[in-house]
DNA sequence: CTTCGTGACGACAGTTACTGACATCGCTAT
DNA sequence: ATAGCGATGTCAGTAACTGTCGTCACGAAG
């Protein structure tokens, strides 16, 4: 679905046109930068940018959609026998791998939507898209539904929490591992007690 | 600060611009209606639209400002002493009173917000605001760090939910009773038992 | 009474995000 | 071959938004 174009044309129009914004917003901004620049950069016209993003912001969030996938296929292949938490943990932790070596595209990322209202309105956005598709995979799980979207909710919590950890540490850790210390933190609270472990028990 | 214009231009050029800005959407509906032909009907320009809003979609957010004001003056205005719990309840009661009589009006209003991703980001953008504005005044009454955030989501989560009831019931009933029965349903989460009183106890 | 801002608006030109309609041309299946 | 399909190009158009400057009532200062 994402390697188009063989023939006539160069291929990943879509990745080209991702990195020629992603450069052009680095060097002059994202709102001196016009749909034409990013176009002519990539080597396409205006009206093909238009026809894979459906609209500017978009460029910026072309793997949301990527990894609300991942989350909800990680969740449903798995058995559905263990904790309904132990399975959001591995899903997340799952699409927490996908980050591996993106780290500094992230910061770009970050720097340049925390400039821009309307790149946060769109953030939330696929943030709160996200938590909606996993509730429905907990819901298919057979969770009933004011657990499904509160477990939802706090799942989605942990992972963004752990992934602005991850851009801001110093010292560059997995951030595998920093999800999982969230769920550790997370199941903490339940029992009253402090964190049961800070790496998985020999 | 609401009060310009007794002079040369007819009064209150916001009111008259939100106006007729929810005649036409509900005449012709939102993405079928410019701004110009708002600007026109309210006998501005659409100049005049953009200097009081800074875009099309903030016709219909013009109450979230003075809901989150409100919001603030009646929490800084109350005593210290009691439970912080109470306060964001009484808080956000206050802020319910402002709704009365406008039912029918929000109605229509979420009916074009549901229908418009792009005003759902809106909503969502100005939901995050309250909840960022009442943590901070929950931080000046001396509630340390995460309890603020947390509460403040909580309760802001109650008042939604109960305006969505209230929208949706077809008997009209007070929307502060709405939000009085979703904060005790709250509380009786906490004491372990059923809800303690479905009306002010007698 | 004059003068001097100041605030709210109009007029106008310009940019740019976004859309619709139609043409082009390699590829694949029949 | 040919017919359809899919990704792109071309072109024209709409409408959201911005910069700049001019206008005119008002109120304060002189």
């Amino acid at each position: 679905m994402y390697d188009n174009d063989v023939g006539r044309w160069q291929p990943d129009a879509r990745g080209r046109l991702e990195q020629a914004a992603y450069e052009l917003f680095r060097d002059q901004g994202y709102d001196r930068t016009t749909v034409a620049e990013i176009s002519a950069r990539a080597g396409l016209t205006e009206r093909t940018f238009f026809r894979h993003y459906a609209d500017k912001r978009e460029v910026l969030f072309g793997g949301a959609a990527f990894l609300e996938a991942e989350l909800v296929r990680a969740l449903d292949s798995l058995p559905k026998g263990g904790s309904a938490m132990d399975a959001m943990r591995i899903a997340v932790e799952t699409i927490a791998g996908h980050m591996r070596g993106r780290r500094d595209l992230a910061r770009e990322r970050r720097a340049i939507i925390a400039a821009h209202p309307e790149l946060q309105e769109r953030d939330h956005a696929k943030r709160a898209a996200l938590t909606r598709a996993l509730a429905e995979a907990m819901r298919r799980r057979g969770m009933p539904e004011p657990e499904a979207s509160l477990n939802a909710d706090v799942a989605v919590a942990v992972f963004y929490v752990a992934f602005s950890r991850w851009l801001d540490e110093a010292q560059q850790r997995d951030l595998v591992e920093i999800v999982r210390e969230g769920f550790d933190h997370i199941a903490a609270l339940g029992s009253g007690s402090r964190p049961r472990r800070k790496t998985p028990s020999p």
